[in-house]
DNA sequence: TAGTTCACG
DNA sequence: ACGTACGTGAACTAA
């Protein structure tokens, strides 16, 4: 018979972990009485997949009793310096222990030890009594107890994510056993803990003098024989610290434990009081998984506790009682199944009016005068959840929208969009409204998802939305006002959305001739080239597959594998570049690759989504981003090809809506380094912007110590150029070596020379980074939030990239805050002047119009003056511009 | 569905 | 000593 099972956790460190696993989630998982309930939940999750894996008979959960220790009493500056624990997550710590206990689950703490003690213990007892021992934890500290009867599993990202640490996994990661690897912590220290080790001695040294030497005893044994050098003289200057070190990475394993291994075995579950408890929690998920059956009518009861609402379903024969006079705010919402509001299928719609909600599944009903009426008079404001989404569907009703002024969506994802979704159950969630039911729930999903034929069920859904939409209004706009961002909201996000409709129902026309043309001589060229490879490599295989690819060429012609990923062989371009002079496939491969690349996705892609009107109709995603820029779906019409030759001829396709009109192009000249410029407000910078100089020769001029431009080579432009693109990606030397192909000492030069030449460029990234790390968050010249939580990370790669983020994000999201404000007062030109010329595209820094003949001279005026007179600067703004009959001619 | 690659600013 | 440029979307393969 196989050997019984036991499982302990340190739960402490796993409630750590599991409250940080959904830190961004906190705020949302709280029960009505205001508890806190992430860690707990995300607690339970694992434990599930803990009992499912290991199918424990006994399990035992130790805690840590109080704040001090015996290691206090050897070391009074144990684990001093730490942070405690948030108020957030100890909360939650009862209540775990409450669970553990409804669920049959032994828990321990033992006053003046740590929960590894207990472990320790018990995993000793565990072995003793012929178990298999499982030790869940958070602290590689554990990984000592690794033996051949027990694993120790340590969680790697998030709480699902473990690694099982057996004495030979051990010895891979740290060339030590598992006993070994206390000498080795003796010897290194440990940070958090907060006990030093012996100076100048990291993983890497501690590792190799424990291989060499067993122990820290026997290395002070043998010390005389190693042979002078800083390190012998820090290790002698530090025995004292290596010794205790050595008594506190020690886990004890025979403390004083008053229970025993009987005590542990696993009980029966309360269900009762779990039921109960997972009903305070409000852990409807756990409830449901309790007993299916019975989940059913427990979700109705839960249902028609909330959501059971007052509505009347409009016909034609009442549509008169719905009224609104000017002035009045209003909700609407027009539900349609999926994304893609330009084809979606109409679901039914919502009004809430005067405290009556109103609704049907008949959309055609809203072609009604009166109804009509309502939703186009300016004067009568509507509340809706995503504006350009409604006003797009609406118009598909041959209904024009106006007086849309508020709009949950957009009003959510300014005040957070870290966890935005534009699912209204999920933002209703974020705020403490669990009443909105989430449309793929009411829906379904693929294949199966329909319209609900039971009448309760769509209207409760719609009149759920409408009423949630008013009842959030107030605390949305609350948080607006308080972050500063009433006029992001009213003067930039609703117009623009406004704008975004108009752009999408309006489309680009696009040839589809032109592309199978396109089509033809890329199939011939790719046939072509296909054969040669073969040839060359002297058999057939997919080369669209990284995998086969790799095989080829590192296995069967043995090229040098200079990259690897997860699952094998890198073979991107920068590999294949460095690969290109060992073997003429290359250079083929990367052709292939690229006419492949543009065949399937613009070609192919494109010729997919243009509609019957001959046009592409795009969405673009304006609560997406985390920077505040636009993106763009279904197609993306923000990466349509330019590099390259093959490439841009896409664009040829892309062509006015009359014949003799024109595509008219006009991008912001260096709109990052101008707004970097601005928001540093760098003297030396900003002359040069001024003056109208090339920036990237100016740069170059200062960088290299030149005395003018006129010295500037092209080599030097070009590195000058990337230096600058660093900067507002927050640099690096080692980014900037890679980028440039050249050594890291030399990117780390520029870099310098750079900081000196532009030093409050220097100063804005620290105070960039700095205020970042007070406020939690980085903001754009608009008061537009990224929140930046991993700026205070341990670890240094998570804390770095925030570091960047909060770098970057103010240049990128003020850019974008600019085109907004462009493309909203552009409209408005457009609109006064009454101009049949359509903005149709943005791409972050330029914007394209589709423009009748007569009006090219017009918009060649009018088009650079409003987008460079979009806000006023320290220095000018420039914008560049070009025409032709279609997109590729307009450069 | 995740991973890789590559198109854009 | 750490291991990196910032922001996106789509196609394809392979599980």
């Amino acid at each position: 018979m196989a050997n019984q099972k036991l499982l302990l956790i340190d739960g402490n460190s796993v409630a750590f972990r599991a409250f940080y696993a959904l830190y961004r989630q906190l705020e949302n998982f709280r029960n009505p009485e205001g508890l806190h309930t992430n860690a707990i939940y995300t607690f339970k999750n694992m434990l599930d997949v803990l009992l499912n894996d290991v199918k424990p008979d006994h399990v035992l959960v130790a805690f840590d009793a109080g704040k001090t220790t015996f290691r206090n009493n050897m070391y009074a500056d144990y684990k001093g310096g730490r942070q405690k624990t948030p108020g957030e997550l100890s909360e939650q710590l009862p209540y775990i222990q409450e669970l553990l206990h409804d669920l049959g689950i032994s828990t321990y703490e033992l006053e003046n030890y740590e929960a590894d003690d207990i472990i320790g213990t018990f995993s000793r007892i565990g072995e003793e009594n012929g178990f298999d021992v499982t030790i869940v934890t958070g602290d590689k500290d554990l990984t000592q107890l690794a033996t051949e009867k027990t694993t120790v599993m340590v969680t790697k990202s998030g709480v699902m994510n473990l690694e099982a640490y057996t004495p030979e996994h051990m010895k891979e990661v740290n060339g030590v056993t598992p006993t070994e690897f206390i000498d080795m912590k003796a010897l290194m220290g440990d940070n958090s803990d907060n006990y030093p080790g012996v100076t100048k001695v990291g993983p890497k040294k501690a590792s190799q003098l424990v291989q060499e030497y067993g122990s820290v005893e026997n290395l002070y044994d043998h010390i005389d024989e190693m042979k002078q050098s800083k390190l012998k003289e820090n290790l002698l200057n530090d025995k004292d610290k290596a010794l205790l070190g050595k008594k506190l990475a020690t886990i004890d394993c025979q403390t004083p434990v008053t229970i025993g291994i009987d005590d542990i075995k696993r009980k029966d579950i309360d269900y009762p009081k779990l039921r109960r408890f997972y009903e305070k929690m409000n852990f409807r998920k756990f409830l449901s998984e309790l007993d299916p059956n019975a989940a059913d009518s427990e979700n109705q009861n839960d249902e028609n506790e909330k959501v059971l609402m007052e509505y009347t379903e409009l016909t034609k024969d009442n549509l008169a009682k719905v009224d609104a006079k000017e002035g009045d705010t209003i909700v609407f919402y027009l539900g349609m199944l999926g994304p893609n509001y330009h084809l979606a299928d109409f679901v039914g719609f919502a009004f809430k009016i005067a405290g009556q909600i109103y609704v049907s599944r008949d959309v055609d009903l809203l072609k009604e005068e009166n109804l009509q009426h309502l939703l186009e008079d300016e004067k009568i404001k509507k509340d809706v959840f995503d504006l350009k989404r409604t006003t797009v569907g609406l118009n598909r009703l041959g209904i024009h929208a106006h007086g849309i002024d508020y709009d949950m969506l957009l009003a959510s994802y300014l005040i957070n969009n870290e966890n935005n979704s534009d699912d209204m159950a999920e933002v209703c969630r974020m705020y403490g409204n669990n009443s909105v039911r989430s449309d793929l729930d009411v829906y379904g999903k693929g294949k199966s998802e329909q319209i609900p034929e039971d009448d309760k069920v769509l209207f409760n859904h719609l009149a759920t939305k409408a009423e949630a939409i008013e009842s959030l209004k107030e605390t949305l706009l609350a948080k607006l006002k308080e972050h500063e961002q009433d006029d992001l909201f009213a003067s930039i996000e609703i117009p623009v959305a406004r704008v975004l409709a108009k752009m999408e129902i309006n489309g680009i026309k696009v040839l589809p001739d032109t592309l199978t043309q396109l089509q033809d001589e890329f199939a011939g060229e790719l046939s072509k080239m296909e054969k040669e490879i073969y040839e060359e490599a002297g058999e057939e295989f997919n080369i669209n597959s990284p995998k086969q690819l790799g095989h080829i060429l590192f296995e069967k012609m043995g090229l040098k594998p200079i990259k690897k990923t997860k699952t094998g062989y890198s073979t991107s371009v920068d590999v294949l570049n460095q690969l290109k002079d060992e073997n003429p496939i290359i250079e083929k491969i990367l052709s292939y690759r690229q006419i492949a690349k543009i065949q399937s996705t613009y070609v192919n892609g494109l010729l997919d989504v243009i509609q019957k009107d001959g046009r592409v109709h795009t969405r673009y995603l304006q609560t997406l981003t985390a920077t505040g820029r636009l993106s763009s779906v279904d197609p993306n019409l923000q990466n349509i090809p330019t590099r390259t030759e093959e490439g841009k001829q896409i664009r040829k396709a892309f062509v006015p809506s009359q014949p003799d009109g024109y595509i008219f192009s006009c991008d912001y000249s260096q709109i990052e380094l101008r707004v970097l410029a601005q928001v540093s407000g760098d003297e030396q910078m900003q002359e040069a912007f001024r003056t109208g100089y090339d920036i990237h020769a100016h740069t170059a001029m200062r960088i290299f110590h030149l005395k003018s431009t006129d010295e500037v080579t092209p080599l030097m432009r070009r590195r000058a150029k990337a230096v600058n693109f660093g900067i507002v990606y927050g640099i690096s030397d080692y980014g900037l070596s890679k980028n440039l192909n050249i050594s890291r000492k030399q990117a780390k030069e520029f870099i310098d020379n750079y900081f000196e030449q532009y030093p409050q460029i220097k100063d804005y990234m620290d105070k960039a980074v700095k205020v970042a790390r007070e406020k939690g968050y980085a903001e754009t010249i608009m008061h537009r939030r990224r929140y930046l939580p991993d700026i205070h990370a341990k670890n240094f790669n998570v804390r770095s990239f925030a570091e960047r983020t909060a770098i970057n994000s103010p240049i990128q999201g003020s850019a974008a805050d600019i085109i907004k404000i462009a493309m909203i007062n552009m409209q408005q030109k457009l609109d006064e002047m009454h101009l049949k010329t359509k903005m149709v595209v943005q791409v972050h820094d330029e914007l394209i119009f589709d423009v009748p003949k007569d009006e090219l001279e017009t918009i060649k005026k009018i088009v650079p003056e409003v987008m460079q007179s979009a806000v006023r600067l320290d220095i000018p703004l420039v914008a560049d511009s070009g025409y032709g009959h279609n997109w590729f001619d307009a450069k």
